[in-house]
DNA sequence: TTGTAGGCGTTATCAA
DNA sequence: TTGATAACGCCTACAA
């Protein structure tokens, strides 16, 4: 015999199934007699009796389900975020479906086509660009979202992101006291607030210490890669322009410095010294260690799964933003500035 | 007004909603005229119609869901092996729920409950020991699954694996040709068939390249950990058994080996080589580059996607399973054993 | 080839 | 406090 219905449970009670259904829903269980209840249950016990969510899912229209849009979960950055998530979303009875765009809107759509189909209550994105007219479209629809990571102009959603601004301040603040004074930034793409904001940052950073704001000093990549740093910092060298640290955008463009120090028989921290962000996985067993911006990820998800349930579960409560605090982690990478050649 | 139902569909198409389901579903729309057909799938794109999966689960009890069970989506094996199962899942028209059990029964027998009361299709599981109680339990029960990277015991289930026994043998041969004949192995779980295939696999490497098989040289991990990596080299070390290079169970294991290099000051690969496994990302940014046995990790994902599949469609098919190649990749961590101090 | 009717398992509404 | 009834959106015998 297959899975126990609510009908098997009502029978084996001697009640009618609504009453089954109200007796085991702890929301509506005050509408039935205490003991009338008790012998529900137990015989929901006995039976083994699960509800099946699909049904209820038709008749209540929630799916229990979120929707979770990541660029790719490959990057190091993304699980720790996950696992955030679903510790918030689980005990609350709530499923994730996660979904990878590769960065591609055609297929972000898709996806998120997909999600909606499959009745998802909220999304939970990690691919705003700073103009994204699909973003803008589903919050025009009512859809509930929170952005994690990063944000997106001009549009009222929640937003869960670190401190970028206040990450690359302790970057700079560190390389300054060790007397760099000629700093590079290698900014992650334009179309991103995080590439936005941390730019930004480093340039009032700059001003903020007193230090000149070379442009030659200051390369954008077009992705958050290890190929698109190393082609960054290519650039900044072959320009002339003299600087003995890198701020860079992520520790993947971080990553394509070693790269290139290693093809140029830079040695770093002697010559040149650098500070990634976000501190990845295992950036301790580099060679150098990775001097990096600690970005709480899990932490990240775990608000981003709270802001999700509270608007679900209050939709009228006005959407908040949350930076989360970033601290620096230093190992390697950094040291005292060369003596200056000038 | 909201979304739009198979019946909004039929009504503009001037047909009842039984002749519009049947039109839109490719499987019986040879059943319908097809100028109906036509007409019906026109009013369904001019209508944005979405069917509704949820109540098409309901009517067919299948969720078009399946379940992925993994120790832990933070460990960077599993990211490529979910969008492995994803990128064939998907088009299938299914979605993978994913959950993380952290090693703990407990946790994920109540995991796998959750999964079921969802009415996963389908299960791809890679949490399996080689006495796996629930496995078996859930295999009695006729639950359709999946096993990835590792195998259970006696149990008819299709797996998907690397090919782990001929994994060690290229590692070992490789470090035989390097001229080493003292082989450590710090082997992985022997809870696991990872770790027991791979142990195996060594000694019978050993052997067949006429070395001795000294169990001072054979350490093993409680977890596939850094910690324990770090704890059997240190317990190798410490034993006074003479050995100049390390077959790691896994690059996690491999990494603790790289502590205890900095710890004591040891050379690798000087006085020490060490082979890892798994060919996690960014090995080669390591100081020295990790030589490893690199795993097909996407392509397993895609063949336990396939697989399951297979086993949805087809129930009858015998369960096979499926043992991927893996190649060698050498990078700095291995070179030539020092002179012999015999 | 198309329509009718019934039900998947649950919950909401109404009446008793 | 409980029961009867209908409905969520779809699919599928069966009948026409």
């Amino acid at each position: 015999m297959s899975t126990p219905t609510l009908r098997d449970v009502a029978e084996a009670a001697g009640v009618h199934a609504a009453t089954a259904s109200r007796a085991l829903n702890p929301e509506t269980r005050r509408l039935v007699n205490s003991d009338t209840a008790r012998r529900v249950i137990k015989a929901a016990e006995a039976l083994g009796y699960q509800p099946n969510p699909i049904a209820r899912s038709l008749k209540t229209s929630k799916s229990g389900t979120i929707g979770l849009v990541l660029p790719d979960l490959t990057n190091p950055l993304f699980p720790p975020i996950v696992r955030g998530i679903e510790d918030v979303l689980g005990p609350a009875g709530f499923s994730a479906l996660i979904v990878n765009t590769d960065n591609d809107p055609a297929r972000e759509q898709q996806q998120v086509m997909t999600l909606r189909s499959r009745q998802v209550e909220g999304l939970i994105v990690a691919t705003a660009r700073l103009e994204h007219p699909l973003l803008q479209q589903l919050h025009e629809q009512g859809v509930r979202m929170v952005l994690v990571n990063r944000r997106t102009d001009d549009l009222d959603v929640p937003s869960i992101t670190p401190d970028d601004a206040r990450g690359v301040e302790l970057a700079v603040e560190h390389l300054v006291k060790l007397g760099h004074t000629r700093i590079a930034h290698l900014a992650g793409p334009q179309s991103t607030s995080t590439g936005v904001v941390r730019a930004r940052a480093f340039h009032s950073a700059l001003r903020g210490h007193g230090l000149d704001d070379d442009p030659a000093l200051l390369v954008t990549c077009d992705y958050w890669s290890e190929e698109e740093g190393a082609r960054a910092l290519r650039q900044v060298l072959d320009g002339g322009a003299e600087f003995t640290a890198v701020v860079a955008g992520n520790d993947l463009i971080a990553l394509g410095c070693y790269d290139v120090f290693a093809e140029r028989g830079i040695d770093c921290p002697g010559e040149v010294s650098v500070v990634g962000f976000n501190d990845m996985p295992f950036l301790d067993k580099l060679r150098p260690p990775l001097t990096t911006v600690a970005v709480p990820h899990h932490q990240i998800g775990v608000e981003a799964g709270r802001m999700l349930l509270e608007s679900i579960h209050e939709p009228d409560r006005s959407p908040r933003s949350v930076f989360l605090p970033l601290s620096l982690v230093v190992r390697g990478s950094t040291a005292a500035a060369p003596a200056s050649r000038a």
